[in-house]
DNA sequence: TTGAAAGCGCTAACAT
DNA sequence: ATGTTAGCGCTTTCAA
């Protein structure tokens, strides 16, 4: 079933099917119709292979993302489905492992389908220039920006939070709450990551409220599953039982802690406040609900597709930085001792 | 970027450079090395629309799932992406709303990407043979089967569990712990989908069990969001407050009826018990932990793209059931009155 | 073992 | 307003 079929049996050249599929203005109203309805008898659909060779370039939008496990991630992934096709593009997403290089991945996948964009959903925080040319096409970091990397700004674009700040934040909250012994669980404090930014931000809070930072608070989880979080919590647990509050670089870990410290006797929010950034779903229906910063998922997702386009269109890259908003729920309460 | 310039710039024909890309066997050693350097040296990646053009079919298959906001579906999701890429193939995702067909888009995706297979990943229970010979390619339901549906048997191929059976043994394991007031929660109990099968797995029990279905129990949700969840437990509390028991069709559904419940001063489980079927991760770190009837996620993915890529080789469909395993939480005790 | 050449289905420039 | 035709980059006969 191709456009030839569709030709002979409406009695037209090919030339005219591909006016009456791709909208051009010029086809008389009556041999639209009659093309229109030749389509719709024989089930006709346009192979994208060819439509996309022909194109040097297709419509297509490659997204890749590190393991479509995480839920926040997941939400986001979402959003940017909805502003692709809402934007008239189409997506492809690819999916990596941990140990696979996302730009790497990308740029692959931009030559193998002729990309005419990238998104990089969750990925590193310190591209290079030279790793950052082979991809060719206009690419946005979402969820993240190039916070230890050596990109100029006119490179790239990136729809983020600011890690350290929002770290900072949740970490005032406890310490105005009163809490001195705050404790922190996250995946890594020196991978150039997200949980670094974030434990930065920790860090600087309690300095600036005088409070020296104890390293025997500080639990790394080397991962990001809720076992891991929950392992971690146990060995921090452990070492120490005197810490009045707990900060968790996510909302996952934040739960898998909380489960933790109720399997030790440790009532949260009477003994132990915790706080998380991310504002998921299901963190609203734990009991106790999970205090959070929530991301604003769903501008994120559609900003990112926005900026996307419009680079794509000739506009120039940028970095969007949105704020998070605090979902008050059931895991803050003032230190008991 | 093409294999034309491949060619230029190791000397040979393009139809070797072909060659060594598709590792066909006559070509000179020698030969293979050259054009594998060149290969590297330019970064060349071939285009796949032109090859998926030439070959009048591609070694790419589709998976059209209902939203990925689904948990469950979305590790589902995890090992049917792994067990493809294993398999030497390629996936392309398609999400669909609550208001499209998969089938239709399906198909369309068939033609338009040329597929060689399509799974389906929770779909409506009730195909006819007319919509589905429009999928043209061997497509599995996965999570599914046309339990109300008129497709033959070697028409299809799907991987599931037993609903009905399943929804029967985790109200038999309420009722063996001498619950008698078994309230439900689910999507309706009359859309030809999964809680219609479970409904009757319910009804089943009860009635087994000497139990009288009372109606006033049954809670139908009309859709499966965690808030919706939470109204209908809501719902259900404001008209009964003497059920002992409570069965959701999913772990999301049953994470936000505990939420309801606490909420309303019930505790899980002492004044009221909960079970579920699914077994999604985050489900083992609430308080109480979920019990639940875990289905075999992994195996249900790697199954299907098995199956898939059996029929596609030329064997018989087949429908596979598999069965579920009892992940004891915390949420099941007799009941006190 | 290698190369030349004919398409795969489509779009767009050109011709009518 | 409509038809003819030259590729897009690749695989695969067929010839050498």
């Amino acid at each position: 079933m191709t456009m030839k079929d569709v030709a002979e049996y409406s009695g037209v050249s090919i030339s005219t099917i591909s006016r009456v599929l791709n909208n051009h203005p010029d086809v008389r109203e009556e041999v639209r119709a009659k093309v229109l309805k030749a389509i719709q008898d024989l089930h006709y659909v346009p192979n994208s292979s060819a439509r996309d060779l022909v194109k040097t370039q297709s419509d297509t939008i490659g997204v890749v993302v590190r393991g479509v496990e995480n839920p926040f991630l997941t939400s986001v992934l979402r959003s940017i489905e909805e502003a692709i096709r809402e934007a008239g593009y189409t997506m492809v997403i690819h999916q990596i492992g941990t140990e696979e290089d996302e730009v790497a991945e990308g740029a692959s996948l931009v030559r193998s389908k002729r990309l005419c964009g990238l998104i990089l959903l969750g990925g590193r925080f310190d591209y290079t220039p030279e790793e950052t040319v082979s991809i060719e096409v206009p690419f946005v970091c979402c969820t993240y920006t190039n916070s230890f990397g050596s990109l100029e700004k006119t490179a790239y674009s990136s729809v983020y939070i600011d890690d350290y700040a929002e770290a900072y934040k949740a970490v005032k909250l406890l310490i105005e709450k009163g809490h001195k012994k705050i404790a922190v669980l996250l995946g890594a404090t020196d991978d150039h990551s997200i949980s670094e930014l974030r434990y930065k931000g920790y860090c600087d809070a309690l300095r600036n409220a005088g409070i020296e930072v104890d390293k025997s608070l500080v639990e790394q989880t080397r991962g990001y599953s809720m076992k891991k979080a929950y392992n971690a919590t146990e060995r921090l647990l452990a070492r120490r039982n005197d810490f009045t509050a707990l900060f968790t670089v996510s909302d996952s870990m934040g739960i898998a802690a909380i489960k933790a410290l109720h399997n030790a006797g440790v009532k949260v929010p009477d003994d132990c406040s915790v706080i998380a950034i991310d504002g998921i779903e299901v963190s609203k229906y734990t009991i106790p609900a999970l205090t959070t910063l929530k991301q604003p998922r769903k501008p994120m997702g559609y900003e990112t597709v926005r900026i996307l386009v419009d680079v794509i269109k000739g506009k120039k890259n940028c970095q969007l930085r949105l704020k998070t908003e605090l979902r008050e729920g059931e895991t803050l309460a003032p230190p008991k001792r």
